[in-house]
DNA sequence: TGAAGTTTCGTTAACGTTTACGGTTCTGAC
DNA sequence: GTCAGAACCGTAAACGTTAACGAAACTTCA
């Protein structure tokens, strides 16, 4: 029970020898032979030696320094996602982090700019949104052959190294869709379209392979159309959303899976479907509020960005400070926001951006008076 | 930026006084004239003081003892709730925190001496379920006296001094609840039961209100029935339910918004009307799992136990840290469950008594290494 | 006025780790 | 055998806070 734990001291003392040699033995620092390092890792493991890390940060005084590569995004979205993670930095009780953002104005600029400078920056990690795998996996690679962790947010980067990813669970994404999708045209025939990003992505790939999946086994009567691919232009999914309502008029639902939804209901609005159809968008925006009120929008899977963000920084965080962290996959359960809920989530968003107000106003403020000092 | 944090020597050097009578002051311990502790007080917040938390566990070495007292339960609610407790506690990195449960056998069963027991053991802090909040109301505040911070658990104990409460959101469930019970009847007519703990719950009755608004705005052609009290007795909600089904030919969905939902599920069985039900359950457990599976139970709302805990934990550790605590009331959003997901919460939860396993387990074996040396 | 008691305040030793420095012992070359 | 240099190791001073111990100043009462 109330056992005091082991300290460096109880490691040297155990040896007959000392608290420096022992640190440089656990610490992986020059100076102390392969002997006495043999003899200090196994006695530190039989006695089950755990560093005390109030001694350590108040010891090393050092500031963690995490660099935050996103988008800037034409939704609220990585805002949000940043919001989490500044959330999440101010309650580490007693370290100091200091985050740095290196936001890039759209999807594929300067991405690779932002994770070169990072590495150069010798930031202690980095949190990414790697909106093209391929591209950033060398770069991951690169950061971790200089020991610099990399949790990837939203979109996974395989084989690239990374310590770990947080995302929303795609399984359950595109199955609840599906479900809700079914129910909702409680037991109607006709045809259902999906849009995403590209099937190129492995998360994208996953929640139409989980829809159509979910959509097959419980509701056969339903017909899975391809799979439309936007790649997050709004022309894009405007006119190819055109081309599939004039093509197949028996269509009753679409299910939008990236945060593109606008488009597409400008494109079923100028169609003159929009009232027959059942649609199932991605994320809460602004924009897409009077959509949900209105009832044009049945239900939206919301990809609780503010979540991510927060188990991202605690992944990486629990990484930097014990060297290891238990799980390197968070996979978070969406949100689902219809009519009824849609006034508690967005309370919520607005009540976090007022105390993010306040957390930035109590640091301008101490900051002046540190000045004053 | 960079400018260095002020510390207890800086604000007695400004004053040219001692370190000891800063820290007097700071704490309202006895010895310090009122003349300096204002001074001490006054400066400290000019130089915006924020104390070294990292120093501060690494001199006072106290461990936080708090005492968890729930239910044992009758399904696998209260379960999670304290691993989530536990896992949250684990994931303070370096303070110590002794978890004490006190877990009562059933609803009323030895509440009071359990919250007793805690104050009498001087415990640093309590998370409790108020089960009857009239009666635990008296026994918060005796805490509260004691200086010893309460956070209550799925539900409130209003006007009870409590330091917070931790909760799914009423209004967000009781309302998803009602927007979904009409997209899945589709138009159809019909009456809706609701089934509930009791309306003297404010948690319960809240619920009622928001379905019912929720219902009657959007679904008008739906009627409301009377809420039906089950007060977590099998044999009560079995009895009035069939009642229920006998004297509404008409009745098309219902809404369980307890856990209580397998006898309800049994009476529509028994008088055969399960199959012509909209059935919305409440939490996830076994013998729930076969129902949802089978479509009898279209869909369920999780009240996520374990993030209720973690949340609770939270909140009480914050407060001891440092004194105060930003949100004294967390509402979280329910999680929805149907078949297309079932399989990921499912997957969820064994993952998470997989983690519970693993953690106990490295527990004993340090405490056998304790007792080896 | 002086002794005893009280209040106020300064000093100091912890807490466990990191880090820099100084002291050994060992190696190898002359 | 001597000496330079390297490799290894022990010591001690930080880090900011807490808590305990006395010293000083001030009160009270004989």
């Amino acid at each position: 029970m109330g056992k005091p734990p082991t300290t460096l001291r109880d490691i040297a003392n155990a040896l007959g020898t000392s608290i420096g040699s022992v640190h440089r033995a656990l610490h992986d620092h020059p100076g102390v032979s392969p002997m006495t390092k043999a003899r200090v890792l196994q006695m530190s493991r039989t006695l089950g030696y755990r560093p005390n890390l109030a001694a350590r940060y108040l010891s090393s005084q050092k500031t963690l320094r995490i660099s935050v590569n996103t988008l800037q995004g034409t939704t609220s979205f990585w805002d949000e996602v940043r919001s989490g993670i500044r959330q999440e930095a101010a309650s580490v009780l007693l370290e100091n982090v200091e985050i740095e953002f290196r936001t890039c104005p759209r999807l594929g600029e300067g991405e690779e700019e932002a994770f070169a400078a990072a590495i150069r920056d010798q930031v202690d990690g980095i949190i990414t949104f790697p909106s093209r795998p391929q591209i950033l996996r060398s770069w991951i690679r690169r950061a971790s052959r200089a020991k610099i962790p990399v949790v990837c947010v939203a979109t996974d980067a395989p084989n690239s190294g990374r310590l770990g990813i947080v995302a929303v669970d795609t399984l359950a994404s595109g199955s609840i869709a599906a479900d809700l999708m079914g129910r909702f045209l409680g037991g109607r025939e006709g045809s259902i379209a999906v849009t995403l990003f590209d099937m190129a992505i492995t998360e994208h790939a996953e929640k139409y392979a989980a829809f159509e999946s979910t959509l097959k086994t419980f509701y056969p009567n339903l017909l899975l159309l391809k799979p439309i691919e936007d790649h997050d232009v709004d022309k894009e999914a405007y006119r190819k959303c055109c081309k599939l309502f004039e093509e197949h008029p028996d269509l009753s639902g679409v299910y939008i899976s990236t945060e593109a939804s606008i488009p597409v209901l400008k494109a079923a609005s100028d169609r003159k479907v929009l009232d027959r159809l059942t649609i199932i968008t991605t994320d809460l925006f602004p924009d897409l509020v009077p959509q949900i009120r209105s009832g044009v929008v049945a239900a939206t899977i919301y990809q609780r960005p503010r979540a991510q963000g927060q188990m991202a920084f605690r992944m990486l965080h629990e990484f930097l400070a014990e060297g290891a962290s238990r799980s390197h996959q968070v996979s978070l359960p969406p949100h689902l926001v219809m009519r009824g809920n849609l006034d508690f989530f967005l309370q919520r968003q607005s009540q976090e951006a007022d105390q993010e107000k306040v957390n930035q106003l109590r640091e301008i403020s101490r900051d002046r008076a540190a000045d004053f000092a």
